[in-house]
DNA sequence: GCCGTTTTCGGCCCGACTGTTTTCAGTCG
C-alpha cells in the first residue's frame, strides 16, 4: 500500500473507534499517525519500515509502527477488518451531520437502532428523536435540515471563488465606524486550494453593529450561530462564513488562531506549554496557577503586549511562519532555527507564458492579451495556443501557428507594446509521448509547453512513460499541467509524479504551476522538495481571456504555500534573464 | 495510543455556542 492509502486506514480507524466510543486520545493518536505519514516521502517510507525505524517518526509508536508496516506490506489489517465488522457502515455517514458527533450517534443507535441516514429521517418525522435524552425538538429539527442540506453544506468551494465573496466582506467591515482592524482567516488565508468556510476576525469597539451589518449581507439565507463574540451565516450557495469579534488587544492571537491550521495550532499550544505558558485565542499567559488563560488574559496576565502574529511567534522564540506555511508540516522546527526563506510574493511576478487568443480556444486577441499584460506592467507575455491535435480548442495547425509567430515578431518590432511578447505553443503530447509538431516547426519558437490533453485514463506506468518521452524531446521548455486534475471535478490521472519531477530536473525542463483555479497543478505539497533538488517553476495563468492574467494570484498563493522563493519562480525573473535562459535552453542545430 | 528539561504514569490545546438543562454535555473549530 501507497503512503496516502495507509494514512487514510489509520484515519478509518480512527472514525470508528470514535464511534465505539473509546478514549478520545487514542482517536487522536491514529488520526496524528496518519497526518505524520503524509508527511513522509513514499521511499523514506520504504526505508523506515525496511530499518524497522518507524517509531523514529514523531506520533508513530509502537503498535501504530507493527500496523503501518503490515499495510505497507501485506496491504492488509486483521485489526481494521474486525474493526469494521463490529460497526454498521451506515454510523459512519450519520457523522456528516452537522450535530451529530460520536455520542449523539451512540445514543441514537443503542436507544433507536438507527443505523443510518433513511432510518434517521424517519425517527425525526416520526417525533422519536425529541423524546430521547439529551435530545430535544430544536435538535430533532436541525437534524432533518442537515440531512435535506447535507450536498451543498459538505461541498467545498474553490479558493479563488472564496476569494471573490470574502474580499468585499473584509472591505465592508473596514468601512465599520467601530471596526478597527479586520482580516479574512482560516483557510482562504491559508491559500488552501479548495475553502470549506469563511472566517472572519474583527476588532471592534462595539459588537452590535457590527453583528448586524454581517448577518444582513445579501445572499444569507440563514443565520447559523449569534453570540457575544461571533456569528454565522449560511449563503445561499451553501458556503458557510463565521465573524469573530475580540478586543484589540487580542486580535493578533485570534487571527492566529482561527487562520489555524489546526495541526499547527495544536503545535503552537504544545510549544507554549513546555514554555510554561498557555496560548489560546485569547492570549498568551503563564499555565501555572488557578484559571483559565482568558480568565488570565482578562487579568492583565498577558506578556508585554502582543500586537501582531510575528510578535506571538518572537514570544514563543519562532521567526514569522507566513499563514501558507501554517500546516504543522515542519514550519515551526524550521521557524525555531531562524528566518524562513521570503517566499514569492504577486509584486515579483513578471510575466507568464502559457496563455491563449483566440487563434485557438481563448477569447480575446492577440493585442488584447498583450495590453491586458502591459496594463499589470508585465514585461513579458508567453503566447501558447494548442496544437492541431488538440480539434475541440481549435488547435493550430502548423501554418496558422507560423502565421502567428510572425504576428508576434512583427508586434515586437512595432514597439506597439512595452510588454515583449514570446512565441510558443501549448502542444500536444500524444498518447505515445511524441510532441503534436515536428522538430523543424518547434525550432522556430521561442519555447514550448507540452501538455496532455486526451487519454487521461492511461495506466500508471503509460502515462509516466508518455510524460517523461515528452520531457526528454529537446525541444520542450516546460511541462503543462502535470496531472490534468479539476479541482473538485475532476481526480488526477494517474502518473508517478516522483519520476516525473526526476526526468524534469535531469532534462532542465520547468514543470509549471498552472495557476487557474481549478487546476494548481502541480500540487503545493511537491512543491519544495522538488524545488530543493533543482526544479524551476513557472507560474502560468493558463489564461483564455484577458481577465485570465489575474490568476497568477492564485497560483502565487499556492507557490508560498509549496515554500517557493521569487529565485525557484521563472516567471519573476527579468525580461533579459529569461532571454538567456531560453537562449541557453534552444537545442543546437 | 503516544510521550517525557516537571512525569515511564498520567497527562494529552482551548474556548464558544447550543440545547437541554437548572449546572452541563456535546459539538465544533
Amino acid at each position: 500500500m501507497t503512503k496516502n492509502e495507509i494514512a487514510d486506514v489509520l484515519t478509518q480507524i480512527a472514525t470508528l473507534l470514535e464511534l465505539k466510543g473509546e478514549n478520545p486520545f487514542k482517536v487522536r493518536a491514529y488520526q496524528t499517525g496518519a497526518r505524520a505519514l503524509e508527511a513522509i516521502e513514499e521511499t523514506e517510507l520504504a526505508r523506515l519500515v525496511a530499518s524497522d525505524e518507524l517509531q523514529s517518526v514523531k506520533g508513530i509508536g509502537e503498535a501504530l509502527a507493527q500496523k503501518i508496516a503490515e499495510l505497507h506490506q501485506t496491504g492488509r489489517l486483521g485489526f481494521f477488518d474486525k474493526l469494521q465488522a463490529s460497526v454498521e457502515p451506515g454510523l459512519v455517514e450519520l457523522l456528516e451531520i452537522p450535530g451529530l458527533g460520536p455520542k449523539k450517534i451512540r445514543a441514537l443507535h443503542e436507544k433507536l437502532g438507527i443505523a443510518d441516514i433513511a432510518a434517521l429521517t424517519a425517527a425525526c418525522n416520526a417525533g422519536k428523536v425529541a423524546e430521547l435524552e439529551g435530545f430535544g425538538a430544536k435538535t430533532q429539527e436541525k437534524l432533518l435540515a442537515g440531512i435535506r442540506n447535507r450536498e451543498a453544506y459538505g461541498k467545498r468551494h474553490l479558493w479563488w471563488d472564496a476569494l471573490e465573496i470574502a474580499e468585499p466582506i473584509v472591505a465592508g467591515l473596514r468601512g465599520l465606524a467601530p471596526v478597527l482592524r479586520a482580516e479574512a482567516a482560516g483557510s482562504l488565508r491559508r491559500g488552501l486550494e479548495t475553502v470549506g468556510d469563511l472566517d472572519f476576525i474583527v476588532a471592534a469597539r462595539d459588537v452590535a453593529p457590527v453583528v448586524r451589518w454581517f448577518t444582513g449581507l445579501r445572499g444569507v439565507k440563514e443565520v447559523t450561530a449569534q453570540g457575544e463574540t461571533k456569528a454565522s451565516v449560511r449563503f445561499e450557495s451553501g458556503l458557510q462564513a463565521d465573524l469573530r469579534i475580540v478586543p484589540e488587544e487580542q486580535f493578533a492571537f485570534a487571527l492566529h488562531h482561527f487562520t489555524g491550521s489546526k495541526d499547527h495550532n495544536v503545535q503552537m499550544r504544545q510549544r507554549a506549554l513546555a514554555r510554561g505558558l498557555s496560548l489560546s485565542e485569547w492570549g498568551l499567559v503563564p499555565a501555572a496557577g488557578e484559571g483559565t488563560a482568558k480568565a488570565k488574559a482578562e487579568a492583565g496576565q498577558s506578556l508585554p503586549a502582543i500586537r501582531t502574529e510575528a510578535e506571538l511567534f518572537a514570544a514563543l522564540g519562532l521567526a514569522f511562519i507566513p499563514p501558507e506555511l501554517r500546516e504543522g508540516l515542519g514550519e515551526i522546527e524550521a521557524a525555531e532555527k531562524g528566518p524562513l526563506p521570503r517566499l514569492v510574493e504577486l509584486g515579483d511576478v513578471r510575466g507568464a507564458f502559457h496563455n491563449h487568443t483566440t487563434a485557438s480556444d481563448g477569447r480575446n486577441t492577440l493585442a488584447e492579451m498583450a495590453a491586458a499584460a502591459e496594463s499589470r506592467g508585465w514585461a513579458y507575455l508567453g503566447i501558447a495556443d494548442h496544437s492541431k491535435s488538440s480539434f475541440q480548442a481549435n488547435g493550430l495547425s502548423e501554418e496558422r501557428l507560423l502565421k502567428q509567430v510572425a504576428e508576434i515578431r512583427a508586434l515586437n518590432a512595432s514597439g506597439r507594446f512595452t510588454t515583449h511578447l514570446f512565441a510558443g505553443t501549448e502542444c500536444d503530447i500524444l498518447a505515445d509521448g511524441s510532441l503534436d509538431f515536428d522538430a523543424s516547426v518547434l525550432g522556430q519558437l521561442d519555447y514550448v509547453v507540452a501538455s496532455v490533453h486526451n487519454a487521461l485514463t492511461q495506466d500508471e506506468a503509460t502515462m509516466t512513460q508518455r510524460v517523461i518521452r515528452a520531457i526528454e524531446h529537446p525541444h520542450t521548455t516546460m511541462l503543462g499541467h502535470a496531472t490534468g486534475r479539476l479541482l473538485l471535478r475532476r481526480e488526477p490521472s494517474k502518473i508517478d509524479l516522483a519520476k516525473v519531477i526526476d526526468a524534469a530536473i535531469a532534462n532542465r525542463v520547468i514543470i509549471e504551476l498552472n495557476a487557474s483555479p481549478w487546476r494548481l497543478d502541480l500540487d503545493w505539497r511537491h512543491w519544495r522538495k522538488a524545488a530543493e533538488r533543482g526544479l524551476l517553476c513557472a507560474i502560468n495563468p493558463d489564461a483564455h481571456e484577458t481577465d485570465g492574467l489575474g490568476h497568477v494570484r492564485t497560483g502565487v498563493a499556492i507557490a508560498r504555500k509549496g515554500g517557493l522563493t521569487a529565485e525557484q519562480v521563472l516567471t519573476t525573473w527579468p525580461l533579459a534573464k529569461v532571454r538567456s535562459y531560453l537562449d541557453a535552453r534552444r537545442p543546437k542545430d
